[in-house]
DNA sequence: GCCAACGTTGGC
DNA sequence: GCCAACGTTGGC
């Protein structure tokens, strides 16, 4: 799950008193499709940092929740406000997630894509611009073993 | 700031 | 349903 660290970091999940933060703004229809539809709560993903100096992986999050509309697109005042979603027939749904681990170290985009086994993950495909993209468990034990 | 690789919109 | 134009993402 990819989040711009400006905007939400994992050390800003890590400041709330519950560790957990609903997962909204996010106007993408496959990606709304997987939160609805796909994901399951006690599913594990990683944490991206992308569009920043360095980005990578920093941590894990546990799925809390599924599938909730997300009340962000109701609100003129919010930057993801969305005139076409309405509470009484809802666009844009959003999943919870809860801090599970804060990586000792960055495991950069670079470490990912010299790591052969991985060369065929999803977010390593050219253009890939989805900010959550499916994990087989093989990857999930790769990645793993490159935390220090 | 550039640009590739998408997704979305809207006219037809 | 097609497709051009436009907007966005995200690494570099």
């Amino acid at each position: 799950m990819k989040s711009e660290p400006s905007t939400f970091s994992i050390d800003d999940l890590a400041r709330k008193s519950s560790q957990q933060e609903n997962w909204d703004g996010v106007r993408n229809y496959q990606v709304r499709n997987m939160m609805k539809n796909e994901m399951r709560i006690g599913d594990k993903a990683f944490f991206y940092h992308s569009s920043c100096e360095k980005p990578g992986i920093v941590g894990t999050v546990t799925i809390q929740a599924v599938g909730l509309v997300d009340p962000t697109a109701f609100d003129p005042k919010n930057p993801y406000f969305d005139p076409k979603s309405d509470r009484q027939n809802p666009r844009w749904y959003m999943c919870r997630v809860q801090l599970t681990e804060i990586f000792n170290c960055l495991i950069s985009l670079a470490d990912l894509r010299n790591t052969d086994k991985l060369k065929n993950m999803q977010i390593l495909r050219p253009g890939n611009r989805l900010s959550i993209t499916p994990i087989t468990a093989q990857e999930w034990q790769i990645i793993h073993q490159l935390t220090c």
